[in-house]
DNA sequence: ACCTGAACACCGTTCAAGT
DNA sequence: ACCTGAACACCGTTCAAGT
């Protein structure tokens, strides 16, 4: 196909080959949506493609495969992750803090469930995430454990609260608490539980 | 084919039509070998069968979807999870208890990373396992919060122990610790922490 | 420079035909 | 009763050809 465009000077004409009619952003917003409506299983290269509007191969321009393209999704989530969580600390008050960190951990997991639960899943060695995407929220947590917990004992407390909360969020987006109870005021006492544990370590 | 069987009197005979050459365990064994050695996406049908020994169409006499025989793979694993977990408990002491559920827990992820994962990962409705499976090992770790946290916060401490086992192990297993430290001591970490936290709620 | 149709190997699944 | 080859629709991916 011949595309001619105007440039400033409205006389002037240039043969264009064929310009862009999508981008990376683009598709990777697309199949983030896929994946989010669908599920894993319906993110393929013909359906991005189709509401790209352009043809399969044509992705291969931008993405060298489909397991390329879920781990761009897949970090892409994990970045805004990490924003989200990072921002919400910084009240000065350790315990408020850890209250925070969690809400928007799984305030975001509920937005995003599709992708959150691919964050720390067993995928293809290429659409493994570069998980220094979470750095931010790696120092935001580690800080508070550190001021809840104690200088000793800051990485593994960082990790006490983090493997529960996304073992929480996770079980929650499974289907996986099924005896009843209310699953809000669970993690709430999590939260006091773990704050509790933490400030008495370090005393 | 024709296959001719001799019963216990050898002299009779009887016309066998094509006799079964493989079984619905069988199957499942199978897949679940080939999950753990090359993960999901390597669990395909025709790779299924190439092992079992037959042609693909054949295992739909079994199995009516890829879908189903997944579930079937994870519901087998879970069930062998719950058993391991539920043994693990029962020495009288909670918190010894505790400790030995956590590591039998734990011990079950690593020797079965591949199922391990797929237990609470999000999966096409048709692959998304029964955890009434689990039954057994809820009870157990029940069992155990109500002795260490009191029964009034039963189910809540429970939540907490398991959903940070499980994230914990799923973190190790898709690599998420990725700032040294010794992965060995956190955990145990987290299961004194734990453990004190919920003696604590109970006075 | 980007896009496309055609092609290839590989899926899941169905089904008529074989034994 | 179970197994098979052939067939279909659908994947991911490559590539020569188009503009």
């Amino acid at each position: 196909m011949m595309a001619t465009v105007n440039s400033l000077q409205p006389n002037k004409e240039y043969i264009v080959p064929t310009p862009a009619r999508t981008s990376l952003a683009r598709i990777v917003e697309v199949a983030r949506g896929i994946l989010e409506a669908d599920g894993l299983a319906a993110l393929t290269m013909q359906r991005v493609a189709e509401v790209v509007g352009v043809r399969a191969p044509s992705l291969y321009k931008r993405v060298s495969s489909r397991d390329e393209l879920v781990r761009l999704v897949i970090e892409h989530v994990a970045s805004e992750l990490a924003d989200r969580v990072s921002r919400a600390a910084g009240s000065g008050d350790p315990r408020r803090d850890l209250r925070a960190l969690a809400h928007a951990f799984r305030a975001f997991g509920h937005a995003n469930p599709g992708a959150f639960a691919a964050i720390f899943s067993r995928l293809p060695e290429a659409s493994r995430p570069d998980l220094a995407t979470l750095a931010s929220a790696s120092e935001a947590v580690l800080a508070t454990a550190a001021r809840l917990g104690g200088p000793d004992h800051a990485l593994e407390s960082a990790r006490l609260v983090v493997a529960w909360a996304y073992g929480f969020v996770s079980m929650e987006l499974a289907g996986a608490f099924r005896l009843g109870g209310d699953v809000d005021a669970a993690f709430d006492f999590g939260i006091d539980r773990l704050a509790d544990t933490l400030d008495r370590s370090s005393l």
